[in-house]
DNA sequence: CGGTGTGAATCTGTTCACAGCC
DNA sequence: GGCTGTGAACAGATTCACACCG
């Protein structure tokens, strides 16, 4: 019952590396790190590794560094990946199938409880051992299997009106696959994952290094290992 | 020849989203739009608007608003868009299918122009009408083809070798689809798309969302529409 | 020593408010 | 009146530097 501060938008984002860096290495044996071994990894420094920390109950221990397993087990309880989501699949095409096939979510505290698509071609089909069910039981499904999640992986034209069904149904956030923003009532959190502006956002980082020649002395601090997802 | 100052990490992110509104705006008919109004369907407040365009070369007219088509322009040329990029993908698998089939990405300045994989099986084959060629043809590939982006599809284990390779051929940036750090030499950006992730922000933001049961009197500014690429 | 935790300083980005133009 | 462009105030995040612990 900690007043948990609130963890800075921001330093998510970095969480879920070090996270990821952290089963790595527990994995491969090792019991302790540094802030500065796993700040390497992942492409900032020490300091911040410690900043992010500290905005959760922090367990490291000077001279020594941090327990892997615990400090995992605390980025996990502060990201809320501790308990397990249950999450809704919309859209069996590409995408969907794409993720349906990731069997690994499980394990990672995600499990695809159920799959939607409107299409009768699809529908009754089985993907990743999945049975694709039709749209109108969406609501009756997300309400009884108890489903906190919805995942939007239809055309863009359809995804407004999908995550006004889901948000209606209850769920109580959407990962949105769609390149469109969605505008749904209350307060449900949505996080867009946009296959074109992470293009984009390439395309603008190859024209400034190709554009400036490798200015003058010093090599611009940072400018290696910048990162998002 | 303007100096292009540098555009803020941050505004990219929302300049592909201002794009995308513009151009459904421009499909619509419309030909000028206010930095309010783009904002509000964005998400943002129109001052913010206003100073992103800032950072390009501004176009707006007092009293009046911004041309719609000639923004567009102005920030496809911002984010490096206004050419067409040159894009490979390895791996054809569930994902490498599902990015190959969204047919859409050409008219957005991006082409795939190659795919590769690694199973004997699957090369040889076509995915959305492109032959997916061996791994061993890929440098040759790149150069020969004017390839400027590699696209990692594959699983874990095997994206940084093909990172390493592709950095090699000497493509100029790596777009990641891989959950891993990638660590090169040299200068090419990279930028992750991670699905895991995505999710932990989101099951972050439900968490605090119903954490905090609605606070006290107003509601917290900038609470409705918190979003990330 | 090696390494954490943290205040203080700095930097970066956002919001405000208003002058100026249509 | 409606709307842009921008300096100035503000908020937030990162870096620095150092006290303190094993």
């Amino acid at each position: 019952m900690t007043g948990r501060a609130r963890i800075p938008r921001p330093a998510v984002q970095r969480l879920s590396m070090y996270l990821r860096e952290l089963e790595r290495r527990e994995a491969a044996g090792e019991s302790t790190v540094s802030s500065s071994g796993l700040g390497a990894a992942c492409g900032v420094t020490g300091a911040q590794v410690r900043k992010d920390l500290g905005s959760l109950g922090r367990t490291g221990r000077p001279g020594i560094g941090y327990g892997v397993h615990e400090l995992a087990r605390s980025i996990r309880s502060a990201i809320g990946v501790h308990r397990s989501w249950r999450a809704a699949l919309v859209g069996a095409g590409n995408i969907g199938r794409a993720l349906a096939a990731y069997g690994r979510f499980q394990d990672e505290g995600f499990e695809i409880a159920a799959a939607f698509d409107r299409a009768p071609g699809v529908v009754g089909r089985r993907v990743a051992g999945m049975m694709v069910e039709p749209m109108d039981s969406l609501p009756k499904a997300i309400r009884e299997r108890g489903i906190d999640i919805g995942i939007i992986a239809v055309p863009t034209e359809a995804a407004q009106g999908v995550a006004e069904v889901l948000v209606a149904a209850g769920v109580r956030g959407i990962l949105n696959f769609a390149a469109t923003r969605l505008h749904v009532a209350g307060e449900v959190p949505i996080v867009d994952v946009d296959f074109r502006a992470a293009l984009e956002r390439l395309a603008l980082e190859v024209s400034e290094r190709s554009a400036r020649p490798e200015r003058g002395g010093r090599s611009t601090p940072g400018a290696r290992a910048r990162r998002l997802s």
